[in-house]
DNA sequence: CTGAAAGCGCTTACAG
DNA sequence: CTGAAAGCGCTTACAG
């Protein structure tokens, strides 16, 4: 592979000018920098980024991490954030990484090597950035999680309330008069969504119980991991479990969709037999037959305001983060049915 | 941030002793090892990879390029093959590319950078390739694209036939007695998707025409974006142009998904008023209600044919690519009445 | 406007 | 088993 070496030679001139021409110097004559763009061209040379970065020459742009790989509420927002920075002429760079990697050290580790000018989360576990976000010295902002509690000066958060997301989808099941509902819920054990599942369930819970409605966790509740498969498996089991379930409440519209078919299968419509209520309201969940109930956290809101914040701070680092609840929306379609009416 | 040389000074040894540690290499008293792994557990020091790749150790582990970012069929692909992988022990690194960047060009840059001792790519521009593998120089698959035309003795494709799983999309509708079809396609002026359009249109039409049924194209085509918006709209659009349309054909399961909406908002039901059939066979559609039928690419079959591929050929680089073409899979469903029973 | 040289943080022969 | 030193491919003051 050429070298800035390589060219260097080739063009009879020495690495420094070669390097200011990489880099768009303008100290440098409209002769050399012809000669030298042309040989660049000819050999197909791309300057080494370890080289480069090496150097510390920091940040030409804004490093983005996803949590997880077939996220398609991530990836919604991933595409609401690009656009965002692209219209305000940032670089940016994308990096995917898998459910089970502390996304932070990853972030730590990045920092170290490119030192970007600053880093969008979306997802996150926050326990990882509990423990370790003091290690990233640039501005950050997590969105879709609550970083309130953590009051580190460079991150803010972007997010929608769990306990009032799975309060609105107990009220709605109660207004349409269900009182026998399953509920499919992440793991406990895993919870590697970053403690969706424990605020999500007592926000159900305990709206339930406010209108004197039981709830039995041994009977009631399934745990599933966020795919449809698993939920599918979950769904059977509550459907098994409670003969006279009239809804479900699932933590995921994948979730939701898994146990749209679990509820077919097992010889019952929706929302004839089964209402049916899912979680952040993707984009599928509106072309589905009957269109999927779900509680919206509405991504374009939460991209923009994450953007729009990471550019300030980045503009004024002394800017501390801030930490703001973005309404959930309650997107009720035809996958619920109101007991009362026939 | 710490770096080796702070190591090195709090530990007392040399830079050389403390690179020898982080590289879990033999030759290191046991005094040695404990003394600096202490310290790097005390320093939270982690390697910066530029500086160790700059060195050129090539290669730890294989490469996948995924191309394009919400792509449920290319994630569940890497499921899979992240999974064969990892029971290989093989290490490997992510890199997913926008749909609109050049794959072959950042794998290029790839390996001058990191040296990898292989590259999986799932999904691609065959174009891409064409015109740029030349430059890449370690073992490489290219997965549900065919590189067959191309003689690169590095490369192997596993891969489908889209001629094929287009006619046999036909045959299934012309079995099912229908005559008055709608086509959703990508757009060929885009053809960002390595030239998938034309040969599935092809073998659709020319299938048509050997059971002499005719297509308009300029009524019976509708092209979109690869997501279920733009399907919606050439749904609608196939709907409004041809009144006694009796079936879709999508070339992808989410376009399928958007024309499903279109045909029930436009008044019409799946499968009584039109039949649909989508194209890859992802997970979803087994779950949606109907189930959609589909001209199914089997992941795990691509992906165990991929990685052993690229593991055999990393083992023995002198053995040339193959061009395995994978059998497509029916799954016919409820989605598709046939005509002629009532 | 251009070149020579130091240095980024590592690895790896080469001595000892 | 350990250390001193060269070098990976760049960037960036510093001279000129």
């Amino acid at each position: 592979m050429a070298t800035i070496k390589d060219i260097a030679k080739l063009t009879g001139y020495s690495i420094g000018t070669v390097s200011r021409v990489i880099n768009h110097r303008p100290d440098v004559s409209q002769k050399a920098r012809e000669t030298i763009e042309k040989v660049i061209q000819e050999q197909h040379f791309a300057p080494n980024a370890n080289a480069k970065f090496l150097k510390r020459v920091h940040a030409e742009g804004i490093a983005i991490f996803v949590k997880g790989y077939g996220n398609l509420f991530l990836t919604d927002l991933l595409e609401k954030v690009q656009k965002d920075l692209h219209d305000s002429d940032t670089e940016t760079d994308v990096v995917f990484v898998d459910e089970s990697v502390d996304e932070v050290r990853e972030a730590i580790r990045y920092q170290n090597e490119r030192s970007p000018k600053g880093f969008l989360f979306l997802g996150g576990d926050t326990r990882h950035f509990k423990e370790e976000f003091d290690g990233v010295k640039v501005p950050s902002v997590l969105v879709s999680q609550s970083a309130a509690d953590m009051s580190y000066p460079n991150l803010s958060s972007y997010y929608c309330d769990d306990i009032e997301g799975s309060s609105l989808a107990a009220e709605t099941l109660i207004d349409a008069h269900h009182t026998k509902i399953g509920v499919i819920s992440g793991y406990f054990s895993l919870d590697d969504h970053g403690n969706i599942t424990a605020p999500r369930l007592r926000g159900f819970v305990e709206t339930l119980h406010r209108h004197g409605i039981p709830f039995d966790l041994k009977k009631q509740l399934a745990e599933a991991r966020f795919e449809l498969k698993d939920a599918y498996r979950a769904a059977e089991q509550l459907l098994i479990q409670n003969p006279d379930l009239t809804a479900i409440f699932a933590h995921s519209d994948i979730m939701a969709l898994g146990a749209y078919r679990a509820v077919r299968d097992h010889g019952l419509r929706v929302p004839e037999d089964i209402s049916l209520i899912g979680y952040d309201g993707i984009e599928i969940t509106r072309y589905i037959v009957p269109r999927l109930s779900s509680i919206r956290q509405n991504t374009k809101k939460l991209a923009d305001a994450a953007t729009m914040d990471i550019l300030m701070r980045i503009r004024n680092p002394r800017h501390p983060g801030r930490h703001v609840q973005i309404p959930l929306e309650l997107m009720k379609t035809d996958s619920i049915r109101d007991l009362n009416e026939p």
